[in-house]
DNA sequence: TCTGGGGTCCTAGGACCC
DNA sequence: TCTGGGGTCCTAGGACCC
């Protein structure tokens, strides 16, 4: 049987690459993309990496830095990348119908039904293709197992040698290539078990594949063993093709400046739960559990204060008005006066298929009044899909929202929203 | 002044039971 | 010198991912 190989799709500098698409001026100058609230850096260009800004670091620190270089700074517009991805990985399905969309920027494709010498030069007709089509950018990496897909796509998108597709035939291969991979970045591997790793020599990911069995059944948990597993090529980790629920779903936000009054964080955390209930009823689920919790700035030296609470319905629901009612009830227990509240969130879990909800023998209403509630929850999803999400609200989420987060440096909604068309000019 | 958000899975430890 | 032991379930916290 012919052995399956796994093609890791990455886009390169994913953020970055959707601001270049609609804006060809950012293309060979420095550009980042911040966080919400425009307090971290969440994506850089080629050109800021080789600044040596790091992944994650607050934007204030690295001020100086970006105005001495021209570094062009934009707030994540994560509704152009949420519909430039859907694109990325709508022309990926026409090479691959079966396929794992892994996350926002990256999926995994079982090759099969290719002669070995026309494997490399499909991805490259791919990798061409996403480009022409899409205008981003993604490199490629072949092999028989994901951790050895996604060690090869590190490797492409680091090394121009392979022009942004590499494959790994056999063993050999694998092992020339992944002498060159830090083990920190093995999928898997994080800086704990990195920092564990190396106290015992193994620095790269060839290490890490040659540590003796022994070593590694009494050293590593199942998760690390498995990784090692799936680096010797013994596929462990199988292509996960249906989308799976959700089996928590949160909205947490930090503010854009602190808050102290009970009001105001009422109205955050109502439409927080309001957002968070629009995911809910998104994949068909209604929440048993959910959590609240309220905190100050950890970063600063003022008085500190955290505490989360966890209310249960007397019956599952994805109604906001009913979900608004629980939460802010925690939030009345917790809320403690005189701090100043830096970031505020709600978690809903044990989550069950809206159809099977139980009803409670005390409930309030019967299975009628629950499906009326959700007819509306619809009708209005339905509104908000069409006029932008704030067409219809709950009167608790408030209008003024002075902690609004900061996005000062939003780009347009080039690829959603009719009056953000790019035009293009005849010269 | 300014430091993100949303997920999954594993593990250790406590409670409880027989 | 003595204070059982083993299984299950639940949960908080940690590690990791993007």
């Amino acid at each position: 049987m012919k052995k399956r190989l796994f093609a890791l799709t990455d886009c390169n500098n994913f953020y970055v690459s959707c601001e270049r698409a609609f804006n060809p001026r950012l293309e060979g100058i420095p550009v980042a993309v911040m966080s919400n609230n425009d307090g971290c850096i969440v994506a850089r260009s080629q050109e800021v990496k080789a600044l040596g800004v790091p992944m994650g670091c607050a934007v204030h620190e690295y001020k100086e830095v970006f105005e001495k270089n021209g570094v062009e700074l934009f707030s994540a517009n994560f509704t152009l990348y949420g519909d430039m991805s859907g694109r990325v990985m709508e022309t990926l399905a026409q090479f691959s119908p079966e396929m794992e969309i892994y996350s926002i920027d990256e999926a995994f494709m079982p090759m099969e039904g290719f002669a070995d010498r026309s494997m490399e030069d499909c991805c490259r007709h791919i990798r061409q293709t996403v480009k022409q089509w899409t205008g981003i950018p993604v490199s490629i990496g072949i092999a028989s197992t994901k951790t050895l897909a996604k060690a090869a796509n590190e490797r492409a998108k680091k090394d121009p040698w392979y022009a942004g597709v590499l494959e790994l035939r056999d063993d050999i291969d694998a092992d020339e290539v992944l002498k060159y991979v830090d083990v920190k970045d093995v999928w898997g591997i994080g800086p704990a078990r990195a920092e564990f790793l190396r106290r015992y020599g193994i620095n790269t990911a060839l290490d890490l594949k040659k540590a003796p069995d022994r070593w590694v059944g009494q050293n590593l948990s199942i998760m690390g063993r498995r990784t090692v597993l799936e680096l010797r090529g013994i596929s462990c980790i199988p292509l996960n093709e249906a989308v799976p629920c959700r089996k928590a779903i949160a909205h947490t936000r930090s503010f854009g400046r602190a808050i102290d009054s009970l009001k105001e964080l009422e109205e955050a955390m109502a439409l927080y739960v309001t957002r968070g209930a629009e995911k809910l009823r998104g994949q068909g689920s209604a929440a048993s559990m959910l959590q609240v919790f309220i905190r100050t700035n950890s970063f600063r030296k003022t008085p500190q204060y955290s505490r989360w609470v966890t209310v249960i319905p007397s019956v599952a629901t994805s109604y906001t008005p009913e979900l608004i009612g629980y939460a802010l009830s925690g939030l009345r227990d917790i809320y403690q006066p005189g701090y100043r509240y830096h970031k505020a969130g709600v978690i809903f879990s044990a989550l069950v298929s809206q159809g099977q909800v139980q009803l409670s023998l005390f409930a309030s209403q019967g299975r009628e009044g629950n499906e009326r509630d959700l007819r509306l929850m619809q009708a209005i999803d339905r509104l908000n899909g069409h006029w932008g999400r704030s067409a219809v609200q709950p009167a608790a989420c408030g209008l003024r929202r002075g902690w609004k987060m900061r996005q000062e440096k939003l780009s347009p909604k080039y690829s959603t929203d009719w009056n953000c068309l790019p035009i293009a000019k005849a010269c």
